[in-house]
DNA sequence: TTGTACGCGTTATCAT
DNA sequence: ATGATAACGCGTACAA
């Protein structure tokens, strides 16, 4: 039960304790067999190293902290993974985080910069509406990738933004629907109190609305259920199957997130109609799962892994002093696919 | 970029440093008005205790950590956030933490007791062949839950379980294909080093056909690629693509993940065949995602929210010492969809 | 090459 | 109700 310290190897050793502690940390001046006799003792008494004495005193660590708001969505899942990767080639270990949606991510990181010893932050998700005010005591460099925010001018110094624009994108979908001959367009769309990407992804759809003088009709909006769990295959099918019960009339579907189109999918074929020939339906993301599921689905496909490269490479540049913080926009790019056709 | 320690919030204030400490963990003893001036100026100047000291000096602290092995599959997301909401209601915080398929799990929750104040240690998936020496190590309560572990017999004592019969409950699912008709079974297997679930699926599904007088035929069962992502999606397309390339015949196809299935399904789709005219196909896990594809997916269903349930509430009867160590097995179920049908 | 002693930021104990 | 001070386990400057 009792925790084996840096004494107690010392002590059993019989040498001091720096020796001990230049034993675990590789340090050039020590005995070779100092060393070995050491580190056969340490493995005997299971000595493992007290983290939180350790960064305590530590001058620097090599870690980045990854702060993911909404895990379940697969589409953070893999942006994970590819920041994973990142990081770990520079030689730097990821502490990984995932912060509930209705925690302060702010709080979080400040209490994550304290404890390990981090050299940078990375927001995954969420919604960035910090007063600069607060930014100002998060004394690391850090970047929002993916996030919905829309920097304050006051912050646009203070941070770094990657991200795909969506407004832009969404408009482009919608767009595109138009242009193969939709009129009625549907859309799942995020909560109504949603101030993040649902709100802009919505408000693309208006505007290709309004540039094609179609009217925005605010029946065919249908918002996720609060209740449910957010961007859930579920809420997806629960959402489109009051669509169609509604009874108003569309053409095409356009689902805010690939997870809620499959759900969308499986409401669609349980009221017995087929897409695309009775609806065309449109997701957003560009997750594997659409490629595989059938039918295959349109999409709005991120460059994860260009983002997540150019996050982390920012990220280090910064660090190192090269770079100043700069807010990038990434294209992404309409993926047509089974789901969707002209009409 | 300087921290702003206790010492100066006291500094500031006027006061010693133990009645700021007093007002940040709400110390009885202490003067409602100095704890509010002491708290303006903590807001003020932006402190945030070090959680590295905190710890260090710390008599306890109420965490449980969770460890995943291969977070990626939507099962064990669902698994961890069952788990997090137990957590959260016995006041207890969570840390979750993510280990890589090579990295050795016990290493990794050696360095979390250390760190954190651990109170117990709940590991998922995984699998779990360490010596009963190095477990030793770990003298804090814990608990394998949905791992594919064979505990050692003088390990018996020193853990938990919480699991699946994973062999009994492939044994099921194949059992139930061959009573439905099903003669030749072909299946989308874990890599042939596996020694976890995998493993024991597989020998579930020998001694079914065993029992049914079948004979086993290696050319039907196709495992994963390693070089893949495990358990994605994208394998289980691969491995049924080449499966139906091979021209071995086979009326069912057993998938021995959910996820997996998902990509077979496509891989069916794409040959020209139907399921469940063509083949038959069975998943296992009983994740979300296969109530809504279509077809929906035959699988097994396993009590998710009752094992985390159970995986915490045993925990803290441990950790308060009012139960041992035990091994619970939880039965699935065959959820019979329709992507499985009579022949 | 090795050991001693101090300090990291915090909490607990004790005295006031 | 408040303050001074001793730990917590480790790294490291400095002395030996």
């Amino acid at each position: 039960m009792e925790q084996v310290t840096i004494k107690d190897i010392a002590r059993i050793c019989g040498v001091g304790i720096s020796t001990v502690s230049r034993a675990i940390n590789n340090h050039p001046d020590i005995n070779p067999e100092t060393k070995s006799m050491i580190n056969r003792v340490i493995r005997e008494q299971g000595y493992v190293p007290n983290n939180s004495a350790r960064n305590l005193k530590r001058t620097e660590a090599k870690n980045i902290a990854v702060l993911v708001k909404g895990m379940s969505n697969p589409f953070f899942t893999s942006m994970v993974k590819s920041i994973e990767k990142e990081i770990k080639q520079k030689k730097y270990a990821m502490v990984l985080h995932q912060v509930e949606y209705e925690e302060d991510e702010i709080d979080v990181a400040l209490e994550l910069v304290k404890e390990k010893r981090l050299k940078g932050i990375i927001f995954l998700g969420g919604y960035f509406k910090h007063s600069s005010e607060k930014l100002e005591y998060l004394n690391v460099p850090f970047i929002l990738s993916t996030s919905g925010g829309i920097a304050e001018v006051s912050s646009k110094t203070m941070y770094s933004t990657i991200s795909v624009d969506d407004m832009k994108e969404s408009y482009r979908m919608v767009d595109y629907l138009i242009k193969i001959g939709h009129k009625k367009i549907a859309m799942i769309s995020a909560s109504r109190q949603d101030e993040s990407i649902g709100k802009l992804r919505l408000e693309g759809y208006k505007m290709a609305l309004k540039d094609h003088q179609i009217p925005f009709r605010p029946e065919l909006i249908r918002p996720m259920d609060q209740s449910l769990e957010l961007y859930s295959i579920e809420n997806g099918y629960q959402a489109t199957k009051k669509l169609l019960a509604s009874g108003e009339e569309f053409t095409a579907l356009y689902v805010i997130s690939d997870m809620m189109a499959v759900g969308a999918l499986r409401a669609i074929y349980e009221a017995g109609k087929k897409v695309p020939e009775d609806y065309s339906v449109a997701g957003y993301d560009g997750i594997d799962i659409g490629k595989y599921i059938t039918p295959t689905i349109t999409t709005v496909h991120q460059p994860i892994e260009e983002m997540a490269k150019e996050t982390i490479g920012l990220l280090f540049d910064i660090i190192a002093g090269k770079k100043q913080h700069q807010h990038k926009v990434f294209s992404g790019e309409i993926v047509v696919r089974e789901s969707t056709k002209s009409i």
